[in-house]
RNA sequence: GGACCGGUAGUUCAGUUGGUUAGAAUGCCGCCCUGUCACGGCGGAGGUCGCGGGUUCGAGUCCCGUCCGGUCCGCCA
């Protein structure tokens, strides 16, 4: 613990730091009144600061003038007083042991009822809470988790300092770009009906600090896209956002890892000794039917649509996948609990037409919801495909493949939270690794980077480039770090030849006089001698939320917007008025 | 673009089949209280039931629309 160095007019020490060894110590603290507790002629009054809460003692027979009944909660007060041993000790404090004697207050400014009681346990609720941010900081609960992000983002920078990684600050008024999300737009005064755009990442520009040789840079930076929001999206968010020239995947691996090791072992005491486990993006789908798979538990995922297909069961025999998992220890599911597990598939989120269950009793027998299509024999055999025990229950969803492979995903996940396999505490990081170059997009009916269109393909694969056939087999140079089922971060070798460049944006389908007008600059500087170079960027409020236990983001950054993508305390966005729309040509 | 849940006292919520004056807890205000730390006791104030329309003798309750909040799907290179 550092004291800091506050002693100034206002206070000699923090609410946090006073302990038994200052009894008898003349001290004067600031703070807020956090709760007053008033018993005829005496009152305590707990004070509060960032660095915590210390018990005031007034004692009006003694010290008539300390008429305490003029404090309110909230007040900003400071006080004078004797440091003194309680006669009620406090252990769930760390200043339980002692209490200042008041001896002299000053009230430096009053407060307004708080709209909400400001204790771990608030009974503001979440769009309150939002709209008097300022009051939600002071929550321990809050400030815990803000000071944990300012834990992680100075672990990173001392793990990256010590690295020779560099910060260097890129722009954030830049030029909008075809791919990818949808950029925020700037209006400027002196460009009218020209618009810069905020960076979804910095993605060119680190690139582009690698072709001038800045080797190992990063930056925990904003990053903006307008889309719509979930929990754990926010419309501006931070990146850990790193290059590094001369590498090939397998250095950045081990950079990152390191980093992320280093991250949990400052701020968690964590240490993870073994290498991170490493999957390949065709077995995560395979066997987890997400790229993200969440390892704290097994349940995976069996394609036994080659065992039960051809046995007049209709379902199973017209699907594209028939995919199943066996849920350890369920096959004493009531009929109630099947029948809500078949409606929680069928949820439109879900969107499956039903669940099919095989129940592996504890006798070695087996009940399925098909038994008329279904001989026993079938299911002991499924079973053992599958490695289900006995006690196990087996879902099964059939339909068309990516659907199914998303239900089941989803599924999977469900019972692992129902069974509790998912707990916050236990951290499970995971590398996944060969993602495809590209995916193809039906709507837009062209090919898309699946990472961003600087992302190399592997050298193997180089030569599928130039045939569209082969596109969806070319893997590429990009790797995930997954933490929990969560993805916390994703990079690439990046292509660094423009001749390779330029065949990429054919493959996405611009013209070369588009791919000159949006990525000129990219493509001249490939003409300039660029290392080779890769990166990663680690999404900064998402491992806030895991290393804190969260499933929102919104509570590990200060000033947060809500799902609509509004700040609730500024209502921003709004309108601007007449004069600035007029200047902007709008 | 779509689905679902919610909106009642400062706050968190309850409110049955549509039926008298809309309740609880907490907070707030007043009085009492010398060891509390979720203090306690007594008393009091506090409501446009999000908004608009409709059905009805009668609407917090039912219907339609709308606004706001939340969660999710699509989307998020």
């Amino acid at each position: 613990y550092l004291r800091p160095e506050i002693y100034n007019m206002y206070r000699s020490h923090t609410c946090g730091e006073l302990r038994s060894e200052q009894i008898g110590l003349p001290v004067t603290l600031s703070g807020w009144v956090k709760t007053v507790r008033k018993f005829g002629s005496i009152t305590f009054v707990d004070l509060r600061d960032r660095f915590g809460i210390t018990q005031l003692y007034f004692n009006e027979d003694m010290n008539p003038q300390l008429e305490s009944r003029a404090l309110g909660r909230e007040f900003v007060v400071q006080i004078k007083g004797i440091v003194a041993e309680r006669s009620n000790k406090n252990p769930q404090l760390p200043t339980g042991d002692i209490e200042i004697l008041v001896q002299e207050y000053s009230i430096l400014n009053e407060s307004a009822v708080p709209p909400f009681t400001i204790e771990d346990q608030t009974d503001g609720g979440d769009e309150l809470r939002m709209k008097y941010r300022f009051l939600d900081l002071r929550r321990d609960a809050i400030r815990k988790n803000l000071e944990l992000r300012y834990r992680i983002g100075r672990a990173a920078r001392n793990y990256l300092d010590t690295h020779q990684f560099m910060e260097v600050e890129t722009p954030m008024l830049i030029k909008s770009t075809p791919e990818g999300a949808r950029d925020f737009v700037v209006p400027s005064r002196m460009h009218e009906q020209q618009f810069y755009a905020l960076p979804q990442s910095p993605q060119l520009f680190k690139q582009l600090l690698m072709v001038a040789g800045y080797d190992r840079y990063y930056q925990i930076v904003k990053c903006f896209r307008d889309e719509d929001l979930r929990a754990d999206r926010q419309p501006e968010f931070t990146q850990i956002d790193c290059e590094m020239s001369f590498v090939e995947q397998e250095d950045i691996l081990q950079m990152f890892e390191g980093m992320t090791k280093a991250i949990f072992r400052d701020v968690k005491d964590i240490e993870f000794t073994e290498a991170f486990p490493r999957m390949s993006w065709a077995d995560a789908m395979e066997h987890y039917g997400n790229d993200k798979p969440d390892i704290r538990f097994g349940m995976t995922l069996n394609n036994i649509g080659s065992a039960l297909k051809g046995n007049q069961f209709t379902v199973f025999d017209d699907a594209e996948l028939v995919v199943a998992i066996a849920a350890p220890g369920c096959s004493e599911y009531t009929r109630k609990q099947l029948d809500e597990l078949t409606e929680w598939v069928k949820r439109p989120q879900i969107g499956m037409k039903g669940l099919v269950y095989v129940k592996c009793n504890a006798d070695g027998s087996f009940k399925s919801s098909v038994d008329k299509f279904y001989s026993e024999e079938k299911w002991r055999e499924v079973a053992a495909k599958m490695d289900a025990k006995p006690g196990d229950l087996i879902c099964i969803l059939a339909g068309p493949e990516a659907l199914t492979r998303k239900a089941i995903s989803e599924l999977r996940l469900e019972m692992g939270e129902r069974l509790g396999l998912r707990n916050p505490a236990v951290f499970a990081p995971l590398w996944v690794y060969d993602f495809p170059l590209f995916e193809f997009d039906a709507e837009a009916d062209r090919f898309i980077a699946c990472h961003h269109p600087f992302t190399s393909p592997k050298p193997e694969h180089i030569a599928w480039m130039d045939d569209r056939s082969k596109y969806l087999d070319i893997k590429a140079n990009a790797y995930d770090l997954v933490l929990n089922g969560t993805e916390i971060g994703g990079g690439s070798i990046r292509i660094f030849n423009k001749s390779l460049q330029e065949k990429m944006f054919d493959a996405l389908g611009f013209s070369r006089e588009e791919a000159h007008h949006k990525f000129g600059f990219l493509l001249s500087a490939f003409e300039y001698g660029t290392p080779p170079h890769g990166g990663i960027a680690l999404g900064f409020d998402r491992l806030c939320a895991l290393l804190g236990g969260s499933e929102s983001i919104r509570d590990f950054i200060a000033f947060p917007k809500n799902n609509a993508g509004r700040d609730m305390m500024l209502d921003a966005p709004g309108p601007i008025d007449d004069k600035q729309r007029k200047e902007l040509g709008l």
